[in-house]
DNA sequence: CTGAAAGCGCTAACAA
DNA sequence: TTGTTAGCGCTTTCAG
């Protein structure tokens, strides 16, 4: 027998029909108990698979999933992505992972792929549809579509978030209460929501505490390292350089303390560092970061619950999870210096 | 017309047969050209894409390749993967994310997915197979699967790796070369394979330098945060602690440095670490950190070129393909203290 | 250069 | 409970 075993094969030296093997393979209890054991044995011994080309075809459905984030080589996604895996396994799919590189023509591949038939639903990861509204209603409208983390708006899609503006605001209150004024914030690419979001937060903070954000104190980052340590030596330069910065994220938080460290100051004990993200390393930094955590691995698994419920029927109409969030202190905020 | 374009739609449409238009759309260049450019056009404004469970099953192949590794949570693959999944875009194939936190199941379930028919080829990044010999060699002889950075004997099948002997050697001779002389290392779980190696390489250092390694100064970690500072507090509590460390890996290096200033040491004038990896935060780590570096993308695409000349049937005996490394000397190794 | 026809391996009506 | 039959959407001989 060259290649591998087909049903007809089992069937064959079962001295049954290809149908009742198909039945009996996959558990529909319609195969009586001599015929059952015989064919799986059958089954067994000739290490038989179904092909899945074959059975998706047939059933029109791929039971794949795909989860399309921005960047894979950020491991902050690492920790959904499990999640995400393991809810999706449990039920008997499988994850696909998609890599925008915040590339409109790739983000349209892979809505395309859910028409294909590569994948029967999608996690989206990614904060813009680059197309315009009319095209996307049409290709969104229905489609199994979860959005987790971003927030894509007006079309009706399930998200599965944090509460941004509320962690964020915890995070800088933590820098007043311990006595800070000059608080400057380090912003995402705003006018994304997402960093949107987290400056709104900060400036909630800063004005319910009668604090004011002098001009050029929210310099605007893309999350990166690089982006972290520029725009810290550029407020570190002004004559009234803050005592306490708010990074959107912990990856531009390390590149910031890295460039107090350049420039002769003490984290904390010149300048508090808060972050967001709880990267794994956050706390093996030096000093280990104060950060606002996320529950990435259950935002996953809800995300993929969502999913779930989409694919079956269950979830008809947009829903909003609220995933909480715990400011994690640390060693990089400490009490501001008297003046 | 409910659902997406098949061809058949194209076909009515362009008043042509169904075959017509699967040669006008897979540019075998049998088409003549009036006909060609119609069904193009019938097919854009239909927005048809081609059914991938049907052609894969038409076909016999998937155009997918399967990306292995132990833990998709660790950010030191991430990189392989991007090198992988750019090679594998340009062949026209994508790729599956495969993570089988160390578990004997899951990996054979991954080598299923090639009998399944769900990848063609697979790129394997773990560095054990948990059957019995027999078993897998009938299993793997003529799978289209590469193994990269890992080894795995005596099969046959084609590697890309790094000279983790010779990459270690190096990284202890620094050491050597800034005067140290009690030289520990902190190893990977031994006897797999490639801890055995970076291990092998620490001793041979030692040993050409007429250096001695007392018992216990080689405990066995498990590559991860940590198990660096366990090991390391074992190290410094020891009559004759070392000057210096060389850790198998960057994270464990982390929390090796983690625990030294715990215990009031500062690195790199009481203590010197050395690392291997150069994961994307270790310059952002203070002190930055000395390491080994690994030409992860490279590595990946390498690995997915090697993938691809086995899939077309260029390549059919083993090649090693060994990629170079360079040590990173930064922040956290400096000269031994006179005594 | 184009069409007709067969079939990839599987599952789901419909019959028996 | 099991078998028969048809067909998922596509590609690829084989004819013309």
């Amino acid at each position: 027998m060259a290649g591998p075993a087909k049903i007809k094969d089992i069937a064959a030296r079962a001295g049954v029909s290809p149908a009742t093997v198909s039945r009996a393979l996959s558990d529909t209890g319609l195969v009586a108990e001599p015929t059952l054991s015989r064919i799986r044995e059958v089954a067994q011994s000739l290490n038989y698979r179904p092909n899945v080309s074959a059975r998706n075809l047939r059933t029109q459905r791929s039971m794949a999933v795909l989860m399309v984030v921005r960047d894979v080589g950020n491991p902050f996604y690492l920790e959904i992505m499990k999640g995400v895996e393991a809810t999706a396994r449990a039920a008997g799919y499988s994850v696909l992972m998609g890599n925008t590189e915040n590339n409109a023509e790739r983000e349209v591949e892979y809505f395309d792929m859910l028409r294909d038939g590569h994948a029967d639903g999608m996690i989206l990861i990614t904060g813009k549809l680059p197309w315009s509204v009319q095209e996307s209603r049409q290709h969104l409208h229905g489609l199994p579509v979860v959005v987790a983390l971003e927030t894509i708006e007006g079309l009706g899609l399930p998200h599965v978030q944090i509460d941004n503006v509320g962690a964020s605001r915890a995070a800088v209150e933590h820098l007043i209460d311990l006595g800070h004024e000059r608080i400057a914030h380090i912003s995402g690419p705003v006018p994304e929501v997402m960093s949107v979001k987290r400056r709104d937060g900060y400036r909630q903070a800063m004005s319910a505490a009668g604090l004011a954000i002098p001009d050029g104190y929210e310099p605007v980052g893309d999350y990166l390292l690089h982006s972290g340590e520029t725009l810290c030596r550029a407020l570190c330069e002004r004559p009234d350089p803050p005592t306490a910065i708010f990074v959107a994220n912990d990856e531009m938080a390390f590149g910031t303390i890295n460039e107090l460290r350049r420039l002769g100051l003490d984290v904390p004990g010149d300048v508090s560092v808060v972050g967001f993200d709880d990267l794994f390393l956050s706390q093996a930094f030096y000093p280990p970061l104060t950060t606002v955590r996320q529950p990435r691995a259950e935002i996953g698994q809800e995300a993929m619950r969502q999913l779930l419920r989409v694919l079956t029927g269950d979830l008809t109409e947009a829903e909003t999870l609220e995933m909480p969030t715990a400011l994690q202190v640390r060693g990089s905020t400490a009490r501001a210096k008297p003046i």
